[in-house]
RNA sequence: GCCGGCGUGGCGAAAUGGCAGACGCGCUAGACUCAAAAUCUUGUUCCCGCAAGGGAGUGGGGGUUCAAGUCCCUCCGCCGGCACCA
């Protein structure tokens, strides 16, 4: 253990204290009473009781990714991203802003349900000591959140309004026409839709919160069902265990309706570049044309869908997916053997096993042939494991010379390969060429292609497919319905009740938003029933509780809490509305001040690139089209903090055991040393290692600062007291004197210009998310600082509030003593004013300028500020070290570039 | 394979096209000390040189420019995402 540099062992307890008990960073909604000795009161007045959004500042809201809070606790890689919020959260409070920084808990999940089974402890236990845990963390960390606004997704008053947004789901259909989601109501009905059960089938086949009998990927380890994107290489993406596909009757969210305006918002919101891309790849448009292929010697027709119809000429074979619904009827008698085979082995691959094979294809004649629409050309049709039932029509068209899936199937089987797109090189081989370039061979009865550049080619096609009832131009998506429900107990219940109608068909209801919230039962053995039902199935009394009814059985997955928590916080305790309208478009900054439509930060990591930020943005649209939220995007800005390595550049992880605990480096070096450390690191985006002597570094520069400020022989006192009573440091710790030099003085111009460079570089690099440059800025004051022989109370007051939103507990325990010491009342520096920079102060009187011949550093001249470019050509052409590089040279050009340096070219 | 990002001292890193390596870690030498820790001071990209000084240098190669870590082309390596999506 080093030596303390500084007690902020005593510091900061304190002022944690401190700003708990005064709800320093209490956030005030519109219409809320600001209580006149808050400091907030103080900078921006009492704005009054009637709800007038315009007489707050403008507001920020800056949000961290939801944690869960699992047994382990924190770890070094949450605290980065919190840390870098705080920071700005500070900042922008300093600036004037009205600051909304909450916190909260995405408690439901699986590890608590498995640990509820494995012991019989109750998961509301073990969540309540995790979540006991990591607050105990957080606040020892010294954020500003609005603890007045902390939320829990297992706590009833908070899952009310998840299932409440469920039932809008529920209620709502997406009308094509408006191109938005609508109340079910208005869906209308045909004609011919007359009955009640005609009515409830039509509805229940629109909702936007649907049921469906789909196959899923169901894990017998976890007990549950999973959705696509939690299996991972044919394994849960939790815990890893296998998953097998299963048909199940399950709740889905119809998030593809919304594909379109998912990837058009895109274009709206400030994310990076990299993550936009990520979704856009996740939704995957992709844009072509659905072409009907005659079979010969069948009635039906076969569908395909292609993004290059004006490759149709070039089809000479066609494949469709083992699983589609024509093989059986297609395939010829001599062939049935062989498909049966083929489909069979298949059916006993996994999906790993099924995409592994990159490069190496298989499949089987089917015996069929179609009909080319283009040229009446009969071409065989086979199946093969290449093509998916769940994407496009779930059958293609094979076109080899211009597709490396069809051109490695068709040398696989020997099945002819045709050009017809000409490279624009016309020397490059059209085999194998895959972009766009000119239509060649294309020419039959009805239409010809040849000549025309691919785009104008493929409008020419599908104008005439259109006009010839043979296909029309489509739009496909990757993207699949959300499957929504979960075999499990630790989960929001949905609200809903399954009947049975006169023919003893089953049918759903909801039930009233006035019975919300609806509490899971109480059970003593969560395991799923023998007979594979839900552990809800054994609540027998609760399923069957409403007279002619049984409640659903599944749970909503955990994603459910954690779209909408954002939303929450605006109005944490409202228990009327999910979210109070006028405190709703404040924040959303759709009303008063402020400009930015959404959350202005929104900080977390890659491994929600798509599903958690995807799913959020659905809902959000949702609420948006049905009223209830004003803004049609969530998070209009987005920043992922990069991965923090263990110390040896590997992942942190228990069975490598590199794990470093914050509480750890919190108890030897402080929390201040701790946040600084983390954003002095690098970059926040960049994955970066850890490194604990890093820690040792900037806490070493803390120990500056303190001494910067503090009596040394009054130190040294207060160390020896304290190492003879330990106990009674809080006592001690108030006979720290200031030292005799801080004294209230005007400051030398070296002074003023030391902390304005300072404060120019600490605010430009905070608007920049640049905390490290920031970090090293202020060391660089610091260390010029420390010599001077008397140090002006204002030059430090000004530092001081540069270093709080970084060291927030050092900075308040130095900027209360500064006051006293020379004799003012401190006001609160959480709200005073950030301090601006004056130019003038910082302006040169001369300059010193890099002299470079042919670009080579020669020497270094030092001119007025105030000389012309010819003063300057002239001390450079005399500088002493560049005369042995110009001498019998020609001068050929000298650059100068004011205020930066002078090269001079010779030859 | 495709898409995105990144390659700079022993290490973390910095650098609106304009003095590469700020700031910090580590190391070096010194001051203080009986000694150590802590602190303070010095030096620290590499090569040649006692020094003055010179040369090379931002993954490799090429280009644009008076000037390139930065812009362009190409290759290599690492990280993240997607992965037969027609």
């Amino acid at each position: 253990m080093a030596r303390r540099q500084y007690p902020f062992h005593l510091i900061e307890p304190r002022w944690q204290q401190f700003w708990l008990a005064g709800e320093t960073f209490r956030a005030f909604n519109p219409g809320e009473a600001v209580p006149p000795l808050h400091p907030f009161a103080r900078r921006h007045g009492t704005p009054d009781k009637t709800g007038q959004t315009d007489l707050l500042p403008p507001k920020y809201y800056i949000l961290d990714m939801f944690p869960y809070p699992s047994g382990a606790g924190l770890h070094v890689g949450h605290p980065e991203g919190y840390t870098a919020t705080d920071i700005l959260a500070r900042y922008r409070r300093a600036k004037g802003f009205n600051v909304l920084h909450p916190i909260g808990w995405d408690a439901f999940g699986l590890p608590a349900e498995q640990y509820a089974i494995r012991t019989g402890q109750h998961p509301r236990i073990t969540t309540a000591g995790n979540v006991a845990n990591f607050r105990r963390q957080i606040r020892s960390l010294g954020f500003s959140y609005d603890w007045s606004r902390e939320v829990d997704t297992t706590d009833p008053g908070y899952f009310r309004w998840t299932q409440w947004i469920f039932l809008q789901l529920y209620n709502s259909w997406f009308n094509p026409a408006s191109n938005r989601a609508e109340s079910i109501a208005t869906l209308v009905f045909p004609p011919d839709c007359t009955t009640e059960s005609q009515r409830r089938a039509l509805r229940d086949s629109k909702r936007l919160a649907f049921v469906s009998e789909a196959p899923v990927w169901w894990c017998e380890a976890l007990g549950t069902v999973l959705a696509n994107e939690e299996v991972v290489d044919g394994l849960s993406e939790v815990g890893k265990h296998p998953v097998v596909r299963k048909p199940m009757r399950q709740w889905m969210l119809r998030i593809t309706t919304f594909a379109d305006r998912l990837l058009a918002d895109l274009d709206t919101i400030e994310w990076s570049d990299s993550l936009k891309e990520m979704q856009r790849n996740w939704i995957g448009r992709s844009e072509g044309a659905e072409v009907d292929f005659q079979l010969a010697a069948h009635p039906a027709r076969l569908r395909v869908f292609t993004t290059r119809p004006d490759t149709l000429f070039g089809a000479t074979y066609m494949v469709v997916a083992p699983e589609h619904r024509l093989v059986d009827e297609i395939t010829a008698p001599a062939r049935r053997a062989a498909v049966d085979a083929y489909r069979a082995e298949v059916a006993k691959k996994s999906d790993r096993e099924r995409t592994d094979a990159t490069g190496k294809k298989t499949g089987v004649f089917t015996g069929a042939f179609a009909i080319n629409p283009v040229n009446g050309e009969q071409i065989p049709v086979w199946i093969a494991d290449y093509v998916l039932a769940t994407y496009g029509t779930g059958a293609i068209m094979a076109v080899p010379a211009h597709d490396q899936r069809d051109l490695a199937f068709a040398r696989q089987f020997e099945l002819p390969v045709r050009p017809v797109v000409q490279p624009p090189d016309p020397t490059a081989d059209p085999i194998g060429f895959c972009d766009a370039g000119t239509a060649i061979n294309s020419a039959g009865a009805g239409i010809a292609l040849d000549g025309l550049p691919t785009p104008d080619a493929k409008q020419k096609i599908t104008a005439w497919l259109e006009s010839n009832g043979l296909g029309q131009k489509t739009v496909n998506f990757k993207l699949r319905d959300w499957l929504f429900s979960r075999q499990r107990y630790w989960g929001e219940p949905f609200p809903i009740l399954w009947r049975t109608d006169a023919d003893g068909t089953p049918y759903h209801e909801a039930l009233p938003e006035s019975s919300l919230p609806l509490l899971p039962p109480a059970l003593e053995e969560f395991k799923p029933t023998s007979d594979g039902q839900p552990p809800l199935a054994r609540a027998t009394d609760w399923v069957r509780e409403i007279p002619g009814a049984t409640r659903e059985l599944n749970t909503m997955p955990q994603w459910a809490g954690s779209c909408w928590y954002y939303l929450r916080y605006l109005d944490a305790r409202n228990d009327s509305r999910f979210v109070d309208r006028a405190a709703e478009s404040y924040w959303m900054g759709t009303a008063g001040a402020a400009a930015t439509p959404g959350v202005d930060l929104y900080v977390g990591g890659t491994e929600h690139a798509v599903l958690h930020l995807l799913y959020a943005r659905f809902w959000h649209k949702v609420l948006f089209d049905l009223g209830h939220v004003s803004t049609p995007e969530p998070f209009f800005k987005l920043v992922n903090q990069g991965l923090i390595l263990g110390a040896d550049g590997q992942k942190m992880s228990k069975s490598t055991g590199n794990v470093v605990n914050p509480d750890e480096i919190l108890a030897e070096y402080g929390a201040d040393a701790f946040r600084l450390y983390e954003m002095f690191m690098g970059p926040l985006s960049e994955t970066k290692p850890w490194n604990t002597q890093g820690v040792e570094g900037v806490y070493r520069f803390l120990g500056r600062v303190w001494r910067l400020f503090v009596d040394e022989a009054s130190e040294t006192e207060f160390e020896q007291r304290l190492a003879a009573e330990p106990g009674r440091g809080a006592d001690f710790l108030g006979q720290i004197q200031l030292a005799a030099n801080v004294v209230e003085t005007e400051p030398s111009a070296a002074q003023l210009k030391a902390l304005h460079a300072c404060i120019r570089k600490v605010t430009d690099d905070l608007e920049h998310l640049r905390f490290n440059t920031a970090i090293s800025a202020m060391m660089m004051f610091v260390n010029e600082a420390l010599p001077w022989e008397r140090k002006p109370a204002s030059i430090l007051k000004g530092f001081l509030q540069l270093l709080a939103p970084f060291a927030p507990h050092l900075a308040e325990e130095l900027w209360e003593r500064l006051h006293a010491h020379v004799g003012q009342t401190p006001p609160s520096l959480s709200y005073a004013d950030w301090p601006r920079h004056d130019p003038a102060l910082l302006v040169e009187d001369t300059l010193e300028l890099p002299v470079q011949v042919n670009g080579k550093l020669r020497d270094v001249i030092h001119v007025p500020a105030a000389a012309t470019a010819a003063d300057i050509e002239a001390a450079a052409l005399a500088a002493e070290k560049a005369q042995p590089f110009i001498a019998g040279k020609t001068i050929r050009k000298v650059i100068v570039v004011p205020r930066r340096l002078v090269n001079i070219v010779v030859g």
